[in-house]
DNA sequence: AGAATAGTGTCTTTTAGACACTATAGT
DNA sequence: ACTATAGTGTCTAAAAGACACTATTCT
């Protein structure tokens, strides 16, 4: 992906000149904290994935995992292909996005992206051998402003986004030395603020939607509104499907689905409630946690019986 | 849009070669039929925008509205200039609906199309001047097969759609002679019958969506495949959102209302339960219909004061 | 008068929200 | 014994479904 022609005569037999399809992942995990008391549970947090890049434009600076689409590939297969390269996970869940088109959002010239949100289970990432390096950022997306201006003929809502991203550690799970140097000699930032603007036009006779980049925090492309976009949609569609079963072990405790719905969504749920609306979406086992500090908790699987939409 | 370089050397410096990209715009309004009763209420069914091609491929058959992006322009931008050349309507509600990337989707190469929905009111079109004829098919949606398959690591569904799209004539609004020889002289297939698959695989751990034409019925591309998505969407949509009402001229009665969202879903909904549930998406207004063969009804406008999502 | 639609009232059922209570390993 | 989580019961409020009833205009 090295030079590219710069653009020609505008307006010109334009038929003939196209951009380059590239496709972007936005690959969505929830990991889990430290555990600061033996019997307490550990906190969770969204996670996404990201890669340094190693070649301009925005070399060094941190981006989705995504390349050029090749001839005989669909965007969802490049995709797909670009995230197993990166996590070694063979079977992951995978949707269209939305694809950007703004012609200036790639510097090397015209440029359009099919963006796809993946939904990983984080304990089944293989830790990638690929040439850049490529690290699980955990995700806080905060609503720091709304405002609304009428107009006789309608109105227009700005809501202003506030991405935060910051690096976790890999060792997680070797538990190194606690709070020590672990975090030492790693290039590139390792807290990003990106901030997106989600513009809401209301008419007498239509809604539309736009985002813009307020700041990318330094995170290449517009990808910052990607991710932004892709938060969003998860929040919206994890109310009304099993997306959130994605996330998940192949086995897990109904207070840790709990809490993958509560850090998506952003707010905590009330767990008997909560019990209720998904008991048709798993399914119980005969298996429990055990040594915990506390009661043990059955172990439910996921419910694949059952026909949404 | 003419001739188009054919498949160069396959997995060579691949980063070089990239797709062509479109825009397609399935538009979606609702019609009415013929009032057969001088008191009766006229059916109500869907249409979508058709347009004839003139050139190769598919010459003669119908196809979506559609074209080459240009550069400088967004997907957004050129679908909504290829409706307003189509329709002459100003100002439509439109979404990016899905980006079709299959690889052999167009017989001229590799060519990649973000495809859009939209939605018009009918009373607002004005007729086009454009080259190409462009004509309102009336269509239906059925789901005419059904059928899962159970394996032990998950399961796979099928359903079959059936498109059906009948040409309307244009002389709607000038009462001609009933049932004469309107419908002489048109070229072109008057109605089209698509088929459509949609498979879901669903596994232990993720469920997957895809759509394969069984038969294209004529049309072009695979246009069949981006109306049946774009119906499914709007069918899906219209529950939770008020999509509906971007379909409504400026004053409406309840029943119009009820109608477009029957016609749209494919079932029959009960007066009372649909008033409760649409009176905060819509404002009474003064006005009432007259002379209409029994009680007049009131006129209601969209209520856009209202924040969905 | 009678056809056809307009509009409302009120039951029942289902779903969602809130909160309080009991249960149980582990140190 | 105490802490922290696991799990259930039940009351209330809101939403959805079903159906019956009244109201009104035009031919």
């Amino acid at each position: 992906m090295a030079a590219m022609k710069n653009e020609p005569s505008q307006s010109d037999i334009f038929a003939y000149e196209h951009p380059f399809v590239t496709t972007d992942v936005v690959a969505l995990s929830v990991g889990a904290g430290q555990q600061d008391n033996y019997r307490k549970l550990p906190e969770k947090h969204l996670e996404v994935l990201l890669v340094q890049r190693d070649a301009e434009p925005f070399a060094g600076q941190w981006a989705l995992p995504g390349g050029f689409i090749h001839p005989g590939q669909t965007a969802r297969e490049a995709a797909l292909s670009k995230l197993q390269e990166k996590t070694g996970v063979p079977e992951v869940y995978l949707e269209q996005l939305f694809t950007f088109t703004e012609p200036d959002r790639d510097p090397r010239g015209w440029v359009v992206s099919s963006a796809h949100l993946a939904l990983i289970e984080k304990g089944s990432v293989v830790q990638n051998e690929g040439s850049q390096r490529s690290c699980w950022f955990a995700a806080e997306l905060g609503l720091v402003h709304e405002s609304t201006d009428h107009y006789p003929e309608g109105r227009v809502e700005h809501k202003v986004y506030e991405l935060r991203l910051s690096l976790q550690e890999q060792g997680e799970k070797d538990q190194g030395q606690p709070g020590e140097t672990s975090d030492a000699a790693l290039p590139g930032q390792a807290v990003i603020t990106a901030r997106v603007e989600h513009v809401i036009t209301t008419t007498r006779t239509l809604r539309a939607d736009e985002f813009a980049i307020l700041d990318d925090g330094g995170l290449a492309f517009d990808h910052a509104k990607q991710i932004v976009y892709a938060i969003l949609r998860l929040r919206n569609k994890i109310e009304y499907t099993d997306l959130a079963l994605n996330l998940m072990p192949e086995l897990f405790t109904l207070t840790d689905l709990q809490k993958v719905y509560e850090v998506i969504l952003g707010r905590e749920l009330l767990k008997a409630g909560f019990r209720r609306t998904v008991k048709d979406l798993v399914v119980e086992t005969d298996e429990q946690t055990s040594s915990a500090g506390h009661r043990p908790s059955k172990l439910y699987r996921r419910n694949w019986n059952i026909s949404l939409s």
